[in-house]
DNA sequence: TCTTTAATTGACTGGTCAGTCTACATCAGA
DNA sequence: TCTGATGTAGACTGACCAGTCAATTAAAGA
């Protein structure tokens, strides 16, 4: 079944993008299926709803930033602190990049989701918990690493990685807010600061 | 002209309240109008349209908060490293204690309506952007007193100013996502590591 | 008292949007 | 070739919502 699969992969990665860009809310169905050339009927034929659609887009976001995002900034090829060094700095090329393309700072699709549908939606919430949780385990496995290295003394391995990771999306939410791309590159380097390296 | 301060005051209590717990864009004109008990003509006599609302809230929450959350926090009495401890508890408490009784836990206003209205409504990204400036200004000058006692050694006070309060912004974020006050309480507790005191 | 301005009322408009429904097309397997 | 499942098509429904408007009332100054 090739055509099912390709209707609803692009209905995905057509709301993925748009749903990132403007907020699931402010995105409408049939916005969706104009820009992915599907009709309306058969986007109700793959999804039941559009918080289904968005649940789905969310997956393809994490899984996607997984591999081509995560599992670089994370590689174990260079010490564990330059891992999360460099996950930050990724991140500023990343969204500078996109700011000089002329897109705006769209920001973390999973803080940008976990903000406007909290309270509203809960698979949506469920899965914005889990990506939070997934995230911040690349992160307290680096912090481990280091600690058993001895670069740093970590008192509470799992504590300081879930403060990274706030801080990582507070740093998004700022620069998006300031549309300032450079907010990313200033606080992201303070980062490491957190953990007190020796 | 009582009735003119009543009416309009009134509808900007009941926006703060609605928008803060729902999100600007979900609260509508109707609604307000009902909670406030004032007809719509009435509304968009003071009003000039519902954006113009959600930056008069917006400026309400910030006086508000002013008035009776920072400039307490803040306060001299206390040495300046532990007013900024001080204000990571004074919020845990406010979110612990909307937690139990019932309401959800709301998050900041402020970082809500950047993330909401971001790339969408310049006068509500200004509005947000000044509240950002000032918020770090209380941060900075405690910074700035806490390095003139010896108390850290603050290489670049106002870059650290920044990061605290990306860090506030991300831990409610996280708090709201995962709808948890004692992520509050936990992460607030690192949030003067970043500050590397001696 | 008369006049002008401020405030209020609530029905109405035009538009949007999620989701439904019925009819039709395609295709795999029997 | 027939059949049933899967997918496509797009008009339609009903609800909602921001903002308008003409008519009315209240207050304020001369």
């Amino acid at each position: 079944m090739d055509r099912k699969s390709d209707t609803k992969e692009c209905l995905i990665e057509t709301a993925a993008g748009l749903m990132h860009a403007r907020g699931i809310n402010r995105v409408g169905v049939q916005e969706i299926c104009v820009a992915a050339g599907v009709q309306k009927g058969s986007f109700y034929h793959f999804f039941k709803s559009k918080n289904d659609l968005a649940t789905a887009a969310l997956d393809k976001h994490w899984s996607d930033a997984r591999n081509q995002y995560w599992r670089l900034a994370f590689g174990e090829d260079v010490a564990p602190l330059d891992r999360i060094r460099r996950f930050f700095q990724m991140a500023y090329f990343y969204f500078k990049q996109a700011h000089d393309e002329g897109n705006g700072i769209w920001g973390c699709p999973f803080g940008n989701a976990a903000l406007e549908m909290a309270n509203q939606n809960d698979s949506i919430s469920e899965k914005v918990s889990i990506v939070f949780s997934d995230a911040t385990t690349f992160l307290r496995n680096a912090i481990d690493e280091a600690a058993r290295r001895g670069d740093i003394s970590a008192q509470n391995p799992q504590q300081s990685a879930e403060s990274l990771w706030a801080y990582y999306e507070g740093i998004l939410l700022v620069a998006k807010a300031r549309r300032d791309p450079e907010v990313i590159r200033r606080l992201g380097a303070e980062a490491i600061n957190f953990l007190n390296p020796n």
